[in-house]
DNA sequence: TTGTATGCGTTATCAG
DNA sequence: CTGATAACGCATACAA
């Protein structure tokens, strides 16, 4: 365990004052060159990093972002959340920032842990994810004044904040389109239960390529596999049945394509590695990408103060056998 | 933005000095009855929370424990680090511990960020994953006397540590074995290649549920579900094929399932989403409840200066179509 | 049992 | 341009 070596350690080191070494550190302008130099030599020499929890009490900067993670349903898209957090972490470090972890059970129990983490750790921002209609969660930290950024659009909401967020409608239309140009004539959709943001942003990318005449070619049902299954059934068992199957999350689509018929393509969303493994076409999201502008954002608030403008990334489509 | 309430407003609220507050805190049986009641009713009211920042430059305590996220391979079992490190945050909240995620590209490169991590937070502790023969890292920490845990026992090294791990090779002498109730008399196993220590643990599970007379029953490989393809290809073109395939990984497994002919069965490990909609008979970790463990020993540790047991947990066998 | 003084490592303010 | 001093919030000797 070597030994703590401080800013007086740096300043004895330089023969300076212990003053010099932090405005070296944070405002070298103010230092002649010659001094400022050896103050560096000796910083490097010493391996002398700055202590966070005493800058922290000096300056109320944590240099701490909290995230979320959230306990995987069906797991299948447990994996988006842990790229966007790999994402997180690797786009923070250079930035300066650190991921904090933290679980909770549902909005009230995440609001409360807001609380706690702020008390005590003093965060410096959040990054949300799952954002939903009227949510909670943006309203009670906005009134507050605590920064964060959500991984997702503030749905119908009236109070703006950062966001980022990745276009699934561009995505579904993309994955339509793909399937008229393969042919395809009937194009049904799988989707989750209308009021969803994401639900809704997904299943009107592929409404606006399909057109309103098949509008009907349309079932909704919460995300799984088996569910996946039940609704592609249903859609499948139609008089004039389509023959092309988008879906909202990999999920659904692995569930529809165990039950579709040759010659029936099925696309997904997310590309998991359950749609890489099941041969199935998928929309996939920039998550890494993603998450590199929400730090990119909360760093701009907490560091320049800016409000900066929202980011909507393009998903790309990942063709396999399965459409 | 609530005003920040520090243990002077609390004093002032219970009309006491600040000291009592703090052993009310800290050391309570010091504190009169009376007294400590009015200070804690104070503290309700107040909504107060110790500052860990100032805590932390007089304790030397951060209470906060720091585990690695790394990138995703082919993603299959990228829910395995994902569920681990849920487990890890749910279990270190009520110990007063929080994670703190760090990316690493190598080995050499994560020591460099404990290095990081201890000089500016001041971490309390690490949960390190993935480790293997010959690991630099335990060995760094250990010299510097930095408490850390490993979920993965130490493979072949002299220097102990406290350690979590759940028992591979008792998970593949489950599965061989239910191969062998079910019927199957040739059981191949494909694995990675030796030295690995997960993974020649795994192997020797099933090496020791068939016996000597199987042992070339066996291919080696990198993960994946190419190479888990070609391995099982290999496998069945011997004569005297297996009937049945253990493998060490749902990646493996996925990829040897897709090739064999039907009648032969397939076992995965990892329970992973692609082993669930694949149908795939797999091993299954106690994530959870690894993750739990890896807190308790660390947090013994660090509360304690308990040098705690290692913890071997066991896996259960899930059954599906598969095998 | 309670209160007072001190220092953890840093940065901000202000003199030199 | 450089150096002394105070303050952030807390906990620990020590004194009362």
């Amino acid at each position: 365990m070597a030994d703590k070596v401080t800013i007086a350690t740096v300043a004895a080191h330089a023969n300076v004052s212990r003053q010099t070494v932090s405005n070296v550190l944070n405002t070298p302008h103010l230092v002649r060159e010659e001094t400022r130099e050896r103050v560096r030599e000796a910083i490097a020499v010493l391996g002398y990093r700055a202590n966070q929890a005493a800058r922290l009490m000096r300056t109320g900067r944590s240099h701490l972002l909290a995230v979320r993670i959230e306990p995987t349903h069906d797991g299948i898209n447990g994996s988006v959340l842990d790229r966007f957090l790999h994402g997180l972490t690797e786009a923070a470090a250079p930035a300066g920032y650190r991921i904090l972890l933290y679980a909770a059970a549902d909005d009230q129990a995440e609001i409360a842990t807001y609380d706690d983490l702020l008390a005590t750790y003093e965060l410096d921002g959040f990054v949300l994810t799952s954002t939903h209609h009227g949510d909670v969660r943006t309203s009670w930290l906005a009134e507050r004044g605590v920064p964060f950024v959500t991984f997702g659009r503030p749905w119908g909401a009236q109070d703006s904040h950062p966001w980022v967020d990745v276009d699934g409608a561009a995505g579904t239309a993309a994955a339509t389109r793909h399937l008229l140009a393969a042919g395809h004539r009937r194009i049904g959709f799988i989707g989750w239960p209308e009021g969803s943001g994401v639900g809704d942003d997904r299943r009107s990318g592929w409404a606006g390529a399909v057109g309103r005449e098949q509008a009907h070619l349309h079932r909704t049902t919460v995300d799984g596999v088996a569910e996946g299954e039940a609704a592609a059934r249903d859609l499948l068992s139609i008089s004039d049945p389509p023959t092309a199957l988008v879906c909202a999350s990999d999920s659904l689509a692995a569930g529809a394509y165990a039950v579709a018929p040759p010659g029936v393509a099925v696309a997904g969303f997310d590309d998991t590695p359950v749609a890489r493994v099941l041969g199935l076409t998928s929309v996939a999201q920039p998550l890494a990408e993603a998450a590199a502008r929400c730090v990119d954002l909360l760093a701009g608030v907490l560091d320049g103060g800016t409000a900066p403008r929202p980011v909507l990334l393009q998903p790309s489509l990942v063709i396999r056998q399965s459409a």
